[in-house]
DNA sequence: GGGCTTTGACCGAGA
DNA sequence: GTCTCGGTCAAAGCC
């Protein structure tokens, strides 16, 4: 019997706004050079910036956070030192889109190119250019946010050209209006960035470069979607990771966990998915996660983190994490242990597709009690609790109150800081704020005030006009004390 | 024939 | 103690 064993399931009144303060850059520097260090995932990295709120009350801009959060070292990581340290009396949210992650942001850019037209080619196309552009002018972006950030980056990839050279994963954007927004929220203005509804298709799961195996599905309750689970086949590998997908097969939400005794496979014989890519693939096509791993790997160490959700792009083509660090097992010896793949668990979810109804997974990390995190102008039962294996800290699922709203929530904590919180709507809601807590909702939610724009009927766009859940959206404000 | 997927049953944890 | 649910097992079948 598995060796591995049965796996544990994995598992307001906000009076002030969140300040959300950069890191040291010192900080982000050592992360890329941080040896053997831990790595944080996006979800790690974006709370770690709430763990240091308290220290800088410099205001920055969106495009700082986010650097920040990208170089911050680490935070959720099993068994860490208690690093978060997040909420120390101040609330601090933000609400990450699931396109919005850090990860993510080397993708935005590649929203914007792979506008209309690219229905006309294949995905495999549409995405290359995609990758490769947004991969390349993100990276350009965060070195001109982040100076330090270039350092960084090049750690990785000697040079931009390795980026743009990178084949594409897969990635696709509901249309360009998405993608402008997606690139005016992230370039534009400092004061207010607001992202409208950046949604992404995902064709599929993916060629991470590493062989899976399939090994169960299940519908999960609080899910519409059926999960899989799939371990990789490499003997004596621990790491699975879970599938959501919607019935159409677009992956709505994709969990690594463990982390790869070895290197990537070779692209090999069975190209389906949970196989590796297709000959020539497998290797390059991490290229661009490559990147994004690579600060999982260098800043890694830890035994388990949680990203926010990432792109679809990470998500695409490859499913993965494995891309995580791909490129990078492509460019060293093969003998050379990967000391990139410490990352066990990393959560990876999407917008799958344009045409269905929805869900609008949403990330909302926070250092706040979960009481203020349910304070979120609508009703939530708790219907259950799972303790995630390597984090003490339990995962807890609400589902809405509201008769036939079939909403749900997942708050998830970070292991080292149980304030540190991330929160994924699943669903749309039918149904209006109930009116005895709307007064309290403004309030409440200053959450909102802060990063957060709690979507309100009548708060839709064209993709989503059915409710407030299915609008992430995320509003940026410099809030200077 | 090996590897993978499918799928119902089982198990453990939490409520 | 019972129920619910996520995760895993393992037989059967497919490729």
């Amino acid at each position: 019997m598995a060796a591995d064993g049965k796996e544990a399931p994995s598992k307001a009144a906000a009076p002030k706004p969140a300040m959300i303060s950069l890191p040291p850059r010192s900080d982000a520097e050592s992360i890329f050079r941080g040896g053997a260090g831990a790595s944080p995932g996006p979800m790690t990295l974006v709370s770690s910036f709430f763990a240091d709120n308290d220290h800088d009350s410099d205001c920055r801009s969106f495009s700082q956070l986010l650097a920040g959060a990208m170089a911050s070292p680490t935070v959720v990581h099993q068994g860490g030192g208690g690093e978060g340290g997040g909420g120390r009396g101040q609330q601090s949210m933000f609400t990450v889109p699931v396109e919005l992650s850090p990860m993510s942001f080397f993708d935005s850019t590649a929203f914007i190119s792979s506008v209309p037209g690219q229905f006309g080619m294949s995905h495999q196309q549409a995405l290359a250019q995609v990758t490769s552009q947004g991969a390349q002018s993100h990276l350009h972006m965060l070195q001109n946010e982040y100076p330090s950030f270039s350092a960084a980056a090049s750690l990785t990839h000697p040079t931009d050209s390795s980026v743009s050279t990178t084949p594409p994963r897969q990635i696709l954007s509901w249309n360009g209006e998405t993608k402008r927004t997606m690139n005016e929220s992230l370039e534009g203005s400092h004061s207010e960035q607001r992202l409208q509804h950046p949604s992404l298709i995902v064709d599929k799961p993916a060629e991470d470069g590493y062989n899976w195996r399939k090994y169960g599905q299940k519908q999960v309750k609080g899910s519409e979607y059926p999960r899989s689970y799939y371990k990789c086949t490499h003997s004596n590998c621990p790491v699975k990771k879970k599938v959501e997908r919607s019935l159409d097969g677009q992956v709505t939400q994709i969990i690594y966990k463990g982390e790869h005794n070895h290197l990537q496979s070779k692209p090999n014989k069975r190209a389906k998915e949970g196989g590796t890519f297709p000959a020539g693939g497998s290797a390059d096509f991490n290229g661009n996660l490559d990147m994004i791993e690579s600060f999982d790997g260098k800043l890694s160490g830890s035994k388990e983190y949680t990203s926010a959700p990432v792109t679809s792009g990470q998500l695409s083509g490859s499913s993965d994490e494995d891309e995580v660090g791909d490129a990078e097992a492509n460019e060293v010896d093969d003998n050379e242990p990967d000391i990139k793949r410490r990352n066990t668990e990393t959560r990876v979810t999407d917008q799958a597709s344009s045409q269905r109804p929805v869900t609008e997974p949403r990330i909302i990390v926070q250092t706040t009690s979960e009481v203020d995190i349910l304070d979120d102008g609508y009703r939530w039962r708790k219907y259950g609790q799972k303790v995630v294996k390597g984090n003490p800290n339990p995962r807890s699922y609400y589902k809405c109150t509201t008769v036939d709203c079939k909403v749900r929530k997942h708050i998830e904590r970070a292991s080292t800081d149980p304030k540190a919180v991330i929160t994924t709507y699943e669903g749309k809601h039918n149904h209006d704020v109930p009116a005895s807590r709307n007064s309290s909702h403004n309030t409440a939610n200053a959450v909102s005030s802060a990063n957060l724009v709690q979507p309100k009927p009548g708060n839709y766009n064209k993709y989503n006009d059915q409710g407030p859940m299915s609008i992430p959206q995320l509003k940026e404000e410099n809030h200077c004390p």
